[in-house]
Parts: structure tokens; sequence; C-alpha cells
DNA sequence: CAACAGTATCTGAGTAGTCAGATATTTCCT
DNA sequence: AGGAAATATCTGACTACTCAGATACTGTTG
């Protein structure tokens, strides 16, 4: 049973279709466990902190809650529910769109920016501490390049997919 | 105030930290659509999917539930749910352990091999067509090895941060 | 071998997402 | 302008996870 499954994959794809799918999953696995360490020690989930960094990005006026779902792995429903979350954790207010009545803009509030900043240290020096560091050093001057074709790439074929 | 964001990243981070940031963020909704189009086209979510392969790697006797929450992003409590999920499809069997009469074994019914190679060959396929047949040529040999250090960097990274 | 710490699984309660449908407003077409 | 189709957000109902605590067994240690 092992062997029909080694075969579909051997048949349809190769290596690279294996590598690939391992290293997805541990990709994945390092999101989630460095988002939790951003949750303990800042107390915001991985989702708020990818949101306060939007926004930051974003400055004074903010950006209307449709920007957000567009940039997230989230529904509609699900910002709206996120962004209420965060407004009543006071990282985050809401004001009117002039341009456009139906919609919302959502901004950072002062507790919000520094928060961003906050959380971005700790990703950060996360980052570099149990990733990058311990990369082989041969390695570390490639892999920016490749990153940047691998994140390229990767999108391109989230836009295809859905 | 975008100011702030970035003068934080760049104190402790450098390019680097950037790129695997957005490369993170890539890979993962990668994995998102990759699992939407599994969940669309086999009718099984993507960590059924995992666990199938899993078992399918496992062979006759299956393996004790707690191997698959070791391998997973999920916690004890979310294996005994997804298994009884999974049960209840008629994906998977539970039998006793009769090494350990705590624990319980997990093994592929014939549905359940029948539902790893089919969802294997759409997953090869969708990961052929929509990412790797699209990348740039030049890069499809050199990413065969980096995505192995990759993974297993990854994966170390992982080990460390929990 | 008795007690105790540790491990495997299950379960109740709580939380954060999805989906589909409601509402308000805009856009586009004629 | 008038009305249909599209868009932005919100909400109710549902699902699938997490966490903490319960239960049942195992392994260790004095």
């Amino acid at each position: 049973m092992g062997e029909a499954i080694g075969s579909a994959k051997e048949a349809a794809g190769n290596e690279l279709v294996v590598a690939f799918g391992r290293f997805l999953g541990a990709a994945n696995r390092l999101e989630h466990v460095l988002g939790r360490a951003i949750e303990e020690s800042c107390g915001i989930s991985h989702l708020m902190f990818e949101v306060l960094l939007i926004l930051a990005r974003a400055g004074e006026a903010g950006l209307p809650m449709r920007a957000i779902s567009r940039e997230q792995v989230l529904t509609t429903g699900g910002v709206t529910r996120l962004i209420d979350r965060m407004e009543a954790a006071g990282l985050v207010a809401r004001g009117a769109n002039p341009d456009d009545r139906r919609g919302r803009m959502v901004r950072l509030t002062e507790a919000g920016e520094a928060k961003a900043v906050e959380a971005s240290r700790v990703h950060v020096e996360n980052v570099r501490r149990y990733f990058l560091e311990p990369l082989p050093a041969e390695h570390r001057e490639v892999f920016v390049e490749d990153l940047r074709v691998l994140s390229r790439s990767a999108g391109d074929a989230v836009g295809r997919l859905r």
C-alpha cells in the first residue's frame, strides 16, 4: 500500500514534487511556531500581527477592510471579526470611508503602532536566532535570491489556483 | 509610522529577514489554496490528506494516535477529533495497541487507501501545473537541493522554538 | 511492590474561522 | 434618470480547532 502512493507520485511527479511537499509542510510548521512565539510574548495572534504590519505600511489614513481581506488568507467575514477583536483590544480604530459609504476605513491607534513595533522586534529576533543564524553559512547568501524567486512563484501559483 | 517599523526591521534584521518573511507568507498561502483544491476535488480536508499520507507510509499495522500528533501541527485533542471524523467517513479504523493498552492504533481502510492515491494524484498534478511548470527554467534544478536545505533548516528551527 | 510521576487518549467549554444570506451603496448600462 | 448587477461589510449558524481536566494505563524508584 505504501507502494501505491509511491508509484502514484512516481508516475505523476518526481524528486521535485516530493521535495516541494516536504518543504511546504516545514514552512507551514515554522510559521505556526513563529506565530505562537509572538502570541506568547506579545499577546496578539499571528493574523493580528500581519494586520498590524499591513496597516503600518498604509499610514495615517488607514485602509478599507477589503484591502485586508485581499492580502490575507481570510474571508471578508473573518476580517470583520478579526478587526472587531483588534478594535476591542484598542489596537485599531474604524472610521468612515469618505470615498465609499459602503466601506469603512481601519487605521492603527497609538497602541497599535507600539504593538506593531514591539511584535516586529520579537519576530525578527526569533527568525534570526532560530532560523537564519543556524543556517549553514554557505547558504545564507544564495538564499536571499532564491527566497525572492520562491515567494514570487508561490504568489503566482496562488493567483492561478484561485 | 511606517518608518518606525521600517527602522525596527533595519535595526534588528536585514534583507534576508524581510525576504524570509514574505516568503513564509507566500508558502503559507500556497499551501492553503492547494488544500482547498484537494478539498474541492476529493472532499477531504488538507489535514486529512496529510494523515492519509502518514498512515499510507506506516503500512498494515497503522500508527498510534500520538505519532500523528507529533508529525502534525495539531494537539492531541485535535487529532482525536480529526480521526473521529475520518473514522466516521470510513477512511481509517481504530484498533487496540497490543504494546500499550493506554493507546490505540489507527490504520487506513481500503477506502482510505483509495482516497490517499486519488488525492495524491490531484495534489501532485496541481503542484506541477500551477507551481513547478511555470517556474523559471533556470531555477528548476537548483531548487531541488535548496528545498531540501530549507526544509531541514525550517524543521530544525521548529524544534528549537518549541 | 506501593506510590508516584509520566504518557495516551478522550471530552466539555471556549474561540476563531467559514459560508451564506442580509443590507447599504456604488457602478454600469440603456 | 432607472434599474440591474456588483461590491463592502455585517451577522447567524456551523465547524474545527485549542486548552484544561478526567481517565486509564505504564514505568520508575525507594
